[in-house]
RNA sequence: GGGCCUGUAGCUCAGCUAGGUAGAGCAUCUGGCUUUUAACCAGGUGGCCAAGGGUUCGAAUCCCUUCAGGCCCGCCA
């Protein structure tokens, strides 16, 4: 059985309207491991409606936690905003509400295009408009169990005067710096670094906020959260879900929700992702270099409790083939393979909308490759695939769109994280090299014969042999001759295929410039 | 110190939430075509499933112990 089934009936067991709940802090490009969380919790959201339950699925921006430091991808004149909310700091490109919203949106577009459309909370507005209220009125009245808890099981020592809740300065504005003197329903008094003494009434929207500890289990009760995954960080002993799981029930007299723990996705070669360390990946970039079905497909054949390696260079073309294949076992072109475990469920959980009736028109992904590499623009790549014959006259709109689809990721994979090996560039104007004696002598017999060839891959290929037998002339050499007069280096894409899906023109003009 | 994950063919991994004769891709070898680049097709070689113990008629699969590696343990998933 699929994971994705094996949790969706653990909570069907409880005959009720389920709540699934994702979040993140909006405080930076955001990275893989939130579309993991995200994704595994789709899976299972789907799997509660496909078995007839009722479900709810939501995200949370946690847009008001204050930013830590200035990270390196931010101005420097941000260091005057460290401590604020990051839902209170200006946009860093200027057409967002806030710094948070700049990061978030861009990660809710990602999520649409992978088909991944939550109701989304913001927690600032939460905080704002009330709804914590009662919340923080329970905390702050629990204030000596609460610290209890959380000293206990993750052996911290909080300081003496601690309150489960953070005051935002009325002065300096920061969440960071303010220490509370005296809690008197529903007056706080504090003091604050920048020297500014006041008092705050907890029950004003924009008075604080609860710390992390203690906010998400008040969370799961407000929203009647029933399931929440979370990263491996979170689920070590000690950890925020361990005191969390103690807070809801002991002083928010909630039940836990149900949970799984997901494992980080891992960059070959590089080892976990870090945006401190560099190593990170945005959720964003990940999408656009993968097709969305494809990306998909990575995180829903993986339980969730194993890791996944990545490997962003050739591992991307072996994911798609990967994922094409079994895309035709499902609409049995192929026999299955035995050890491909839960295909149908693979499969279907892989697709960002509609699960397609019929198989969608396929091309080899590393023939894509090739041909996004000759032609940039998706019309001029079909032309050459329909004139060589690779895709019927009256393909349908939905294969067209998927089509292009593919040709933009597999660009924006060749400019970015491609390796050289498997890139190239059809020169404009003849490159400047000194062909050998032997180079120019082969594409002169190849030219001699060029006009009787038929413009096909394999035609070409047959040619190119015939005329390196007649010439004595070393195969290899005859290759590089090509190679090196169209693309300026000694190796290049299957010579035959990459021929037939230039302009013969161009090319015949290429060779009497050549010799 | 604690938590989680991993250890299956030379390499990367499936199979372990149905316990019932060990699977795939790559590499290698053979043949099809003197067919460059990670080309294609057919077939072959290749594993004491980390080690030990237990449950069972039967264990890669469940339980326990050990060893080795990875990651996480101040809200960076």
């Amino acid at each position: 059985m699929h994971w994705a089934d094996v949790l969706a009936d653990e909570l069907l067991k409880e005959d009720k309207k389920h709540v699934l709940a994702t979040g993140i802090t909006p405080s930076g490009p955001i990275h893989i491991g939130n579309m993991r969380e995200v994704l595994t919790t789709d899976a299972v959201y789907r799997s509660i409606l496909e078995k007839g339950g009722d479900a709810e699925f939501i995200y949370i921006s946690d847009d008001i936690d204050n930013l830590r430091k200035v990270y390196p991808y931010l101005p420097k004149s941000y260091e005057k905003y460290v401590g604020f909310p990051i839902s209170d700091i200006p946009c860093p490109c200027g057409s967002h509400k806030s710094y948070a919203d700049h990061f978030l949106f861009s990660f809710l577009d990602s999520l649409k295009e992978i088909g991944i459309n939550p109701k989304v909370y913001s927690a600032n507005e939460m905080y704002k408009s009330g709804m914590y209220k009662d919340a923080i009125q329970i905390a702050l009245d629990n204030t000596e169990k609460i610290k209890n808890i959380i000293e206990k099981i993750s052996k911290r020592k909080l300081p003496k005067n601690w309150i489960p809740f953070n005051i935002r300065c009325d002065k300096c504005g920061k969440l960071t710096d303010a220490k509370a003197v005296l809690y008197e329903y529903p007056n706080i008094e504090y003091t604050c670094d920048c020297g500014y003494e006041g008092v705050v009434d907890i029950r004003k929207g924009g008075a604080g906020k609860l710390p992390w500890r203690v906010d998400w289990p008040a969370r799961w009760k407000m929203l009647s959260v029933t399931f929440e995954p979370f990263g491996k960080d979170h689920g070590t002993t000690g950890g925020s879900r361990e005191t969390g799981e103690v807070i809801v029930q002991e002083i928010y007299n909630y039940p836990a929700p149900k949970y799984a723990v997901y494992e980080f996705i891992m960059l070959k070669g590089k080892g976990a992702m870090h945006s401190s360390k560099g190593t990170a990946l945005s959720s964003e970039e990940m999408l656009k270099m993968t097709p969305p079905e494809v990306l998909r497909f990575l995180i829903i054949r993986n339980q969730p409790n194993k890791h996944i390696m990545f490997d962003p260079g050739l591992g991307v073309l072996n994911l798609v083939d990967e994922y094409d294949q079994q895309e035709r076992v499902y609409f049995e072109k192929k026999e299955e393979i035995k050890g491909m475990k839960d295909l149908k469920k693979n499969y279907e959980l892989s697709q960002p909308y509609k699960i397609p009736k019929k198989i969608p028109f396929q091309l080899p992904y590393r023939h894509l490759v090739t041909l996004a590499q000759i032609s940039k623009k998706w019309q001029d790549i079909k032309k050459i695939l329909l004139r060589t014959g690779q895709i019927p006259m009256n393909l349908e709109d939905s294969d067209d769109e998927h089509l292009k689809q593919r040709v933009e990721h597999a660009q924006y994979w060749l400019d970015n994280f491609a390796p050289d090996m498997v890139k190239f560039e059809v020169k404009k104007k003849l490159p400047k090299m000194k062909l050998k004696i032997d180079e120019k002598k082969f594409l002169k017999g190849l030219l001699d014969i060029i006009d009787y060839i038929k413009w096909d891959a394999e035609a070409i290929h047959n040619g190119i042999y015939e005329v390196s037998e007649k010439q004595k002339i070393p195969i290899k050499t005859a290759f590089s001759s090509i190679y090196q007069i169209l693309l300026g280096q000694e190796k290049g894409p299957r010579a035959g295929f990459f021929l037939s899906n230039l302009d013969k023109e161009f090319v015949i003009k290429r060779i009497k410039e050549a010799i």
